[in-house]
DNA sequence: CCAATTACTGAGTGAGCGCTCAGTCAGTGT
DNA sequence: ACACTGACTGAGCGCTCACTCAGTAATTGG
């Protein structure tokens, strides 16, 4: 692995359970072996190394759900609502350091000042709520599902799932014992009576 | 209003919307009027002052919820739930700037180290937690909800509404847009069907 | 083989931070 | 009048931080 990449991964890391403000340069330097000035000879400032993992993130979550999807077919949309929820909790455990940093509130502060932050967080918002809108439109076309407004019910969904993530970063209770009853609530939520 | 107030007002502010890092004692100074050296003789530290402003949360939505609750009935749970809904999302609207500081992830991080501040937090978690299940054994007593496990559901509830009100903070969509849908939402979720 | 380019280094810099402390000042009891 | 107390002040201290820059090492291409 190149240097470059080694102190993205490392302040990625530093980032999501320090925080942007209190993860410093010194620190990566430490933790990667890449003297401070290497890391701002390859990413111009802290600020922009910040960038470069939030646009990181951004293209592997859309990627990861791509190749998930891919000539996938579901049998129905409430079941395809169970499967998207299991492959999201499934990536934010394997991507747990993106998904962290993800739920810290810098980059959304950042992103009211820099367009580029702005445009990778809504990149990959979108991603996430527009896939909990599909389901929902397949489930409501199928019969599966009841009549309700798709995108703010997506919303919601976001909202539950997201919950969960957060349950689990800040170790608050056992998540994996909330899953099944968050598939549960899901289904008595969306499904047709 | 006394300076002491005075500051714990406008550190509120600095610490919902800046974060406590990049919140200076120089700019709290600036805001109130007060000196520097005022502050910290009022509160021994910043991180002093932020624990008097998460105590003084925990006590306020504490005391606000118990007034809420002052000799009110019930017709069934699941109407007790939106009116716990309701309430909740006014108190996150007129204490706005305490409910921001409590998404962020600082005072979690600090909570690690410090007993008093876990204290705070938990006590105010536990409050939000306990009313929401208070009204889901109220519906499954009653007959107005479907058996599940209180408490789990009762965390997954927490999680829909508290998603709200980040949407909301975060100005990601009109949260009030949202607020009808997500009544229907838990209505569908814990009803008898 | 040797420029030329790229990758990397780390002591040094200056700005900004939380906090100290010697001191002022208004209010109160005697 | 005087002593005492608690509220308040702000220049200054020590320290940490992101970032600079002059220089070195490694890699590449003609």
């Amino acid at each position: 692995m190149s240097k470059k990449e080694d102190i993205l991964k490392a302040a990625t890391a530093l980032f999501a359970h320090k925080g942007f403000q209190f993860a410093t340069m010194s620190e990566i330097s430490k933790l990667t072996g890449a003297a401070e000035g290497t890391i701002i000879y390859h990413f111009k400032s802290k600020e922009q190394l910040l960038l470069a993992i939030l646009k990181d993130a951004k293209t592997r979550i859309i990627e990861e759900f791509e190749k998930y999807f891919e000539g996938k077919t579901f049998e129905s949309g409430l079941s395809m609502m169970e499967d998207v929820v299991s492959f999201y909790l499934y990536l934010a455990g394997m991507m747990d350091e993106q998904f962290l940093l993800l739920q810290r509130h810098y980059p959304y502060q950042l992103a009211d000042t820099n367009p580029e932050c702005r445009e990778y967080l809504e990149a990959i918002y979108n991603c996430l709520v527009d896939i909990f809108e599909k389901a929902i439109l397949l489930g409501q076309a199928d019969g599966s599902m009841a009549d309700f407004h798709p995108r703010k019910t997506a919303m919601i969904l976001f909202s539950m799932v997201d919950g969960l993530v957060r349950f689990k970063n800040y170790n608050l209770y056992d998540a994996g014992a909330l899953y099944s009853e968050l598939i549960a609530s899901c289904r008595r939520m969306l499904r047709n009576a």
